[in-house]
DNA sequence: GTGTGTGAAACTTTTCACAGCA
DNA sequence: TGCTGTGAAAAGTTTCACACAC
């Protein structure tokens, strides 16, 4: 067992969550193998990405679904709720409002914020969109741990300087553009035209 | 200059491109440095990033920008248009299909295909709702590139089939599953719940 | 003087290969 | 025997530091 993870390593290890979900109910030992070959990568890896949060494994069976499932989520620290907070109610922030996922994964959306007048006081999925006037006394207020950012880029900085304020420490930006916030704040980007290039790159490259 | 660009520069280039659209119009050229700070990164990785494409950058002065702006899109193949097909046109599917930045960036949409038979037909965007029953004949025909999947979990796997079938070397995966392809087939996965994981381990590691 | 281009060093991540335990 | 856990090697990436071109 190491002092830290890496950060390759904490990236997979939401995958590995999700293949463990996918696994039928009746397996109750899954080999790295199994493991690596659901999740696309080298079993080596696998090994190694679950030895840094101890040793869980049995050799000559392989791993234990449930305690391994257990141990990841509480690694990931899945066994508690986070509150989020969404800023910027257009059709992506709309339709992540909508996703069921969240929820289910311990993720409780409890703000949604628009800066359009129009917008403000009409519901989605159960929730009446805010003023961003006060998007940093209810995060705040409400305790709202990570922040998601799905306005146009030019009012990004706004909202994460908003959110931020309000005592927000994670960020997932989705607007195309890159954010300023203080170092103790995590930001993670999520770039639809930026994973499009990248991926013009490798088809051009074909040709 | 050397023989191949490094898989962490190509996800940078588009992120420098987006640093020097956002470049006012009267700067004509611009430092690593300036750069490095737009795109929050260290100012020798951007002389290393832009040093793969070859020599653009002129001692004591820095680089052209319309220069610089122009051989990044000619690395990335973004000198000429490339087709998108969508699979999955539920919340998130119709949000991507009305965003405007792709046709912007050279991708155009040219096929929207969903299996519940009660969206076929419905108008999105200015395009009509086909049945997933044609898609490999669709993206065969109308020579998509790139497929995007937007499609539930369960369904993921066949849209990813159907695309590679018809033709696609390259699909952006936002199903919450691990796509099996070919290993010509470039995928890229967002995956939402993943990132919030990931954020939450930040998150965790501070209390 | 200024700021690029790049070898070399430092660090991170991946993969190998095998000892060791069930 | 089968599969984990892990040192060590290999590969990839970042950062440093400085020669050199403008």
């Amino acid at each position: 067992m190491k002092k830290r993870i890496p950060k390759a390593t904490v990236g997979r290890l939401p995958l590995y969550l999700r293949c463990l979900t996918d696994l039928p109910p009746t397996q109750t030992t899954v080999s790295s193998e199994q493991l690596a070959d659901m999740a696309r990568v080298n079993a080596a890896k696998v090994r190694k990405d679950l030895s840094y949060m101890g040793s869980y494994g049995t050799r000559g069976v392989g791993y234990e679904a449930e305690h391994l499932r257990f141990q990841i989520s509480r690694e990931l620290g899945l066994t508690r709720d986070w509150r989020v907070a969404i800023v910027g109610v257009g059709n992506l922030g709309s339709a992540l409002a909508g996703y069921a996922g969240f929820g289910e994964r311990g993720f409780e959306i409890v703000g949604l914020f628009d800066a359009a007048p129009d917008r403000i006081g009409q519901q989605v999925n159960g929730l009446v969109i805010e003023s961003v006037a006060g998007l940093e006394e209810a995060v705040a207020e409400r305790e709202v741990a990570i922040g998601i950012v799905t306005a146009p880029a030019a009012f990004a900085q706004q909202a994460a300087d908003g959110l931020v304020a309000g005592g927000v420490r994670s960020i997932l930006n989705f607007a195309p553009t890159v954010l300023r916030v203080p170092p103790e704040v995590e930001v993670r980007r999520v770039d639809l035209s930026m994973e499009l290039q990248i991926l013009s790159y490798y088809l051009k490259s074909e040709f």
